[in-house]
DNA sequence: TTACTCATTGAGTATGAACTCAACGAGGTG
DNA sequence: CACCTCGTTGAGTTCATACTCAATGAGTAA
C-alpha cells in the first residue's frame, strides 16, 4: 500500500474509533458529525468523504462492533460447560458495557436496519446460550418448572433492561457486575427451584 | 367562566388531548410542533400561546397521565389482595399501553426533568405494590427464597423491558397481555418455588 | 355604539446540524 | 522536473423545526 493510501487508511479508522469512543461517552444520537470530525483532528467534510452518510457511519461502527463481540462470546465458550458462558457472557457485556449500554437505550431511536441489526446479533448469541442450556439440562438429568426458552428469554429481558436502564439507575460502574449475583442467583433458582430440587 | 375564557381552555384542552394521542401513537421525539397545531385544527403560533416552549408542553401532558395513571391505580387497589393489585395494574398497563410503550422506549431522549418525573411515579407504584405484597406474605406465613423487593424489582424490571420492546418484539396488540401469563407464573414460582412450599 | 382587550393567526426568524464543493497541496507517475 | 491524481479542507448551502410577533377580529365593558 502507498502512502497515499496508508493515509486514507488511517484517517478512516481514526474517525471510527474516535466516533466510537464518542458514542459510549455521550451516546450515538447526541454526539454530532462535527464533535467526531474534531475529536479525530480531520476536518468536516473528511468524514463524509470516508463515509457518504452519517448513518453510514453508525452503521459500520455498529456492525464492527457486534460482530467483534459476537466473535469474541464465540471463541470464549467453545465447549464450556454451562454456567462458564453464562459467567464470561456477564463478563464480556462488562468489559464493553459502556457502548451496549448507549446501543439499547438508544434502540428505538437508531433506524430500522440498525435495529435489525442488533436484535439479530443478539438473537443469536441468546439461542446459542439457550442451546448450551439445553444441553446442561439433559446433561444432568434436571426437568425445570418453567420452559428452558422462557428462562433464557427472562434472563436476556433482564440484562438488557440493566443495560438500558443503567444511567437511570445511575450506575457509574458497572450495573452488570452490580447485578451479576442477583442474575446468577435468579437463574438458579429456575432451574433448581427454591432450594428444594438440589 | 366568559366566553373567550371558555375558549382559551378549550383550545388549551384539544391541544393537550390531540398531542396526547399523537405521542402514542407517532412517538414523542417525532411529533412535531406543527403536527400537533394542524391535528389540533389551531395556527402553530396558538400553540407557543399556551405553552412557551414544547417540553412544557410535554411536561404537562407527561404529568397529567402519570398523576391519572397513578390515581387510578391507587383507586382500584385499596383494599385489595395482593394477586388482585398485580392484576388490575397490568390490566391497567394495557389499557394505556401505547402511551407507556412510547415513554419508556423514549425514555433515554427526554431530559432529565422528564425522566426523574416518570421514574419517580413509578417508583411510587412499585412501592405501593412491595407493600401489598410484604403484607400478603407476612398474613400467610410465607417465607421466599429471594428478598421480597428483589422479586417486585424483577417482575418490574421485566415490565418496563415489554414495554420498551413492544415495537421491536412486533406487538401489534397488547405486549403486556401476551406476556401476562408468563410474568404470573414467574411471580407465583418465585413466591412458592417450584411447587414444593404449596 | 365605541373603544379596548386578548386569543388567534401564519408568514417570518433563528438555530443547529447534516451535507457539498471548489480550492489546495502532498504524493504519485512519466 | 512537469503534470496529474486524489485525499483533505472548511466556508457555505440546505433543510428541518422550534419559536416570534405584528396584524386581525371576536368578545367585553362603558
Amino acid at each position: 500500500m502507498n502512502k497515499r493510501d496508508a493515509q486514507k487508511t488511517a484517517t478512516r479508522n481514526k474517525i471510527i474509533d474516535i466516533a466510537e469512543k464518542l458514542f459510549a461517552i455521550q451516546g450515538i444520537v447526541s454526539t454530532k458529525t462535527i464533535d467526531i470530525a474534531k475529536a479525530a483532528g480531520v476536518a468536516h467534510g473528511t468524514l463524509f468523504s470516508h463515509f457518504e452518510t452519517r448513518d453510514i457511519l453508525v452503521e459500520t461502527i455498529l456492525n464492527r462492533k457486534l460482530e467483534d463481540f459476537q466473535k469474541q462470546f464465540l471463541e470464549i465458550n467453545s465447549n464450556q460447560e454451562f454456567h462458564c458462558v453464562i459467567n464470561s457472557l456477564l463478563d464480556l457485556l462488562v468489559e464493553h458495557e459502556p457502548f451496549f449500554s448507549v446501543v439499547f437505550r438508544e434502540l428505538s431511536i437508531v433506524n430500522q436496519n440498525l435495529r435489525n441489526l442488533i436484535v439479530y446479533r443478539f438473537s443469536i448469541i441468546e439461542l446459542y446460550v439457550l442451546h448450551m442450556f439445553e444441553n446442561f439440562l439433559s446433561a444432568n438429568g434436571i426437568s425445570t418448572a418453567m420452559k428452558p426458552e422462557v428462562i433464557i428469554q427472562h434472563i436476556f429481558s433482564l440484562i438488557i433492561h440493566y443495560l438500558n436502564f443503567r444511567e437511570i439507575l445511575n450506575y457509574k460502574e458497572s450495573i452488570i457486575l452490580g447485578k451479576k449475583d442477583d442474575l446468577i442467583e435468579v437463574l438458579n433458582f429456575m432451574i433448581y427451584g427454591g432450594g428444594c430440587n438440589e
